[in-house]
DNA sequence: TCTGGGGTCCTAGGACCC
DNA sequence: TCTGGGGTCCTAGGACCC
């Protein structure tokens, strides 16, 4: 029988921070918006404390009055990751820095550091990894892990692998993680939320009644708000409710795919693999504007930022080896209303040119009366084209 | 002054071919 | 002339996840 292992950072973004600043431990706050440099920090420290000489080694030092505070946030960030404390002022994950600024106004607030997060993930997978290798990669903070050929791995469950897993990480980055381990990947992934932070859970086949189907709906990966607020609609909260429906009503209701794969998740049955590698479809760029543009009376500007896209998603394909030949657009309008369009060329490309050539072309098949708040530049159908390249921050500027 | 950025997968209709 | 599958590709939108 397979033992699978879903791994959770327990908040990783904060983590992260106060191994920087360690003297922001407990207090409200956020982690959003644009980009910081602690070296910005450093620079305006010594101007401000000009009787010490600070350096790029003395963050833990830095007065928590120092620090940047919500209420002075001006733009459109949103909350990546609130803090517990934070959290008690009813702000959280996806809402906007300004509403958030409203009602927490005190709480810090740190810019995302997205290269320092990648660094300390790159490092707990390594760790991960060299214990056992069927790893499989989903995102930042998270893995899933198939303990199932691994010596040991079998052991009270998996529990005595995840904890010697546990342990490394925090010898290595000073991180903590929750682990879930169980028969397959869905039941893992809940199971790594049983106790946290810090945790282990073991969950078996004959646990389902006892420990998954008193949980809502809601906690199956996969079952986000749309498909939840349908199943509320017929009278399902629990996955208990969901597993007592019949598969042919399911499928019925929810399509044939989703319906049987609904049944199937309350069950507790998937037998997804742990997959190690996988292939990029897509890769895109986007950007919200700091306030509404307009295709008119705008034009330069929008211009100027389209063709930035343009670059940016070419340098990415180039610099990871790939090429495409769908070439598409995304816009949000001021009322959030969203549409797309891509066409498909004949060659495979990583030319900014030829991107922005038909990524323009695209342009003109929507509406541009209306005033935008996001444009994007997306490339699919991609190949691999061989050795990763270089892309100097320069290149492919025209 | 609510609502980011980067992805994957699925569905559904139409074109086109055999 | 009418009718009918099956299969693939393309396009647009949407749900969902981290």
């Amino acid at each position: 029988m397979r033992r699978i292992a879903h791994l959770d950072m327990d908040a990783f973004y904060a983590s992260v921070e106060w191994l920087r600043y360690p003297q922001l431990k407990g207090l409200p706050m956020v982690i959003g918006g644009g980009r910081r440099r602690d070296d910005e920090l450093i620079a305006r420290l010594n101007i401000e404390q000009p009787e010490h000489v600070w350096t790029a080694d003395d963050l833990a030092l830095i007065p928590v009055d120092f620090f940047p505070r919500l209420k002075d946030y001006v733009g459109r960030g949103v909350i990546t990751t609130a803090t517990y404390p934070a959290r008690q002022f009813g702000v959280g994950s996806a809402m906007g820095l300004m509403k958030a600024a409203r009602l927490c106004p005190q709480a810090i607030l740190l810019p995302v550091d997205f290269d320092e997060y990648r660094r300390y993930s790159r490092a707990f997978k390594d760790v991960i990894r060299d214990i056992a290798p069927v790893m499989e990669d989903r995102g930042v903070d998270e893995v899933y892990i198939d303990f199932t050929d691994v010596p040991g791995g079998e052991r009270e469950g998996g529990r005595v692998l995840a904890r010697l897993i546990q342990k490394s990480i925090f010898d290595a980055t000073g991180l903590t993680c929750s682990i879930g381990v169980a028969p397959n990947k869905l039941l893992a992934k809940m199971a790594s939320e049983f106790n946290k932070p810090n945790g282990i859970s073991v969950v078996h086949e004959g646990d389902l009644q006892t420990l998954i189907w008193p949980l809502p709906c809601r906690k199956i990966n996969g079952i986000g708000p749309k498909a939840d607020a349908r199943l509320q609609g017929y009278g399902i909260r629990f996955i208990g409710e969901l597993a007592a429906r019949e598969r042919a009503w399911l499928a019925a209701r929810f399509g044939k795919s989703y319906g049987a794969w609904l049944h199937d998740a309350a069950w507790g049955r998937d037998d997804r693999p742990v997959a190690t590698e996988s292939e990029p479809v897509s890769m895109s760029r986007e950007t919200t504007f700091e306030r509404d543009l307009h295709a008119v009376r705008d034009r330069a500007e929008l211009s100027a930022i389209f063709t930035r896209l343009c670059q940016q998603v070419a340098a990415d394909l180039r610099r990871k080896g790939y090429a495409g030949r769908t070439i598409g657009i995304k816009i949000t309008y001021d009322n959030f209303a969203k549409v797309t369009r891509d066409r498909t060329i004949e060659t495979h490309t990583a030319d900014s040119v030829v991107i922005r050539r038909h990524a323009g072309q695209c342009l003109k098949r929507v509406d541009l009366t209306r005033a935008m708040r996001l444009l994007g530049v997306r490339v699919g159908k991609l190949i691999k084209t061989g050795a990763a390249v270089v892309v100097p921050p320069s290149d492919d500027l025209f």
